[in-house]
DNA sequence: TAGTACATAACAAGCGTTGGGTATGTACGC
DNA sequence: GCGTACATACCCAACGCTTGTTATGTACTA
């Protein structure tokens, strides 16, 4: 449950934590990183400053802290589409499944792919953050290259490419898209991002020999 | 001749914006948008921050004009993919070198990159600046689009699906790769992503009969 | 009584912006 | 050719405000 708790149980710090960080999120999504100021949060959960520095240190630490939470967040919460496609889904399902997950298909997910391309900004300046962010996107790359090498013993993904290549090539199609869908939410409706990925999807498939014969 | 003039022709105000602009594309690469003041800009000049009130009413007027003379800049600027293809190259080759000048193959394209990646904040919390950048991106799609069409007619491109998807599709996958290539440039080094560049390509090709594709 | 969980208030630093001051031009009547 | 008049191009100093951070006070709990 999420509901908006007025005292989380008085004592309860991890959970005062995540609220905290659940105000850095709106904030984040409503104004951006140069909106993301500790009297915003503050405000956003309805206390004073010295909440926040009560729980954290600094105001990179609580950035770092609602950043890591989210990505978490992303990774543990119920998957529509991994579960769509069977629990323990492998080869071109699984990576199908990984893909969608990213794009920003539904308000919540656009919120939270909102807050992860604005802290590119934050994470190219400062080279914490941009280990984090890298050693994220390696992992989900290393994740979808498993995917993408069981895809491809099953006869589902041409084998003409590395694992690597396919995982890294996957993501910056998806990654781009949900770049384009952020600024062009009208352009790139849901449906229409499901259909170029599953096109983009497509046409990875083995070379098919005979289905269209001409000399 | 972009030589660093210490003083542009006293008088000439454009050359003076566009010197200005040119010190907060540096400040921005380097320090990103959360570094971005008006004193660092000044600095960056050599100057005093009366300078720049003197050329711009406000500093969010400094940053669309600068903005604004990156993007022109980029269009106007000497294009080494498209002239290896050809001045008036059509089709697939013309699809083909709009692409490769959006990643970033050299360090001044990366740093350019990297400012716009930078912007993407400022412009989500910004409904001008997200504006001026939807219309930009649809601006380039359209462009992609009539060559992706030329490509189609040339029976270069795949004909099952249309222009704007395939262009869509493509800036997508640019965008996407120019984002990890400077979280992770070791990862994804100039060959790499002109190598993933032309497999994507090769894959919009129209189904080919009985010739696996050589590799 | 001790400690946690805050609110409150103040701090120095830095911000964008403003306005006054001062050179350095250009225009023009003489 | 020269002095006056005015505009441009800046520097400099200061304004009011916001920022992250710190210190202090206070209520509740155990």
């Amino acid at each position: 449950m999420y509901a908006v708790a007025m005292t989380p149980a008085r004592g309860d710090h991890e959970a005062r934590r995540a609220e905290v960080s659940a105000a850095v999120w709106r904030v984040l999504t409503e104004r951006g990183f140069a909106g993301l100021t500790l009297r915003a949060v503050a405000g956003e959960l309805g206390a004073t400053t010295g909440l926040l520095t009560h729980y954290f240190p600094s105001k990179r630490a609580l950035l770092r802290y609602a950043l890591d939470l989210l990505d978490e967040a992303h990774a543990a919460r119920p998957r529509p589409h991994a579960e769509a496609a069977g629990p323990d889904a492998e080869g071109l399902a699984a990576l199908r499944a990984a893909l969608l997950d990213i794009l920003p298909l539904t308000p919540e997910s656009a919120a939270g792919s909102r807050i992860w391309v604005s802290s590119w900004d934050a994470a190219l300046a400062d080279a914490e953050l941009a280990g984090d962010h890298a050693a994220r996107y390696r992992r989900a790359r290393s994740r979808m290259a498993e995917f993408a090498a069981a895809a491809q013993r099953r006869g589902e993904l041409r084998t003409d490419r590395t694992p690597q290549d396919l995982a890294g090539a996957a993501q910056s199609f998806v990654l781009g898209l949900v770049v384009q869908a952020l600024f062009a939410p009208e352009e790139f409706p849901p449906e229409r991002q499901r259909s170029l990925l599953d096109a983009y999807l497509a046409d990875l498939a083995p070379d098919r020999v005979g289905s269209a014969s001409s000399a």
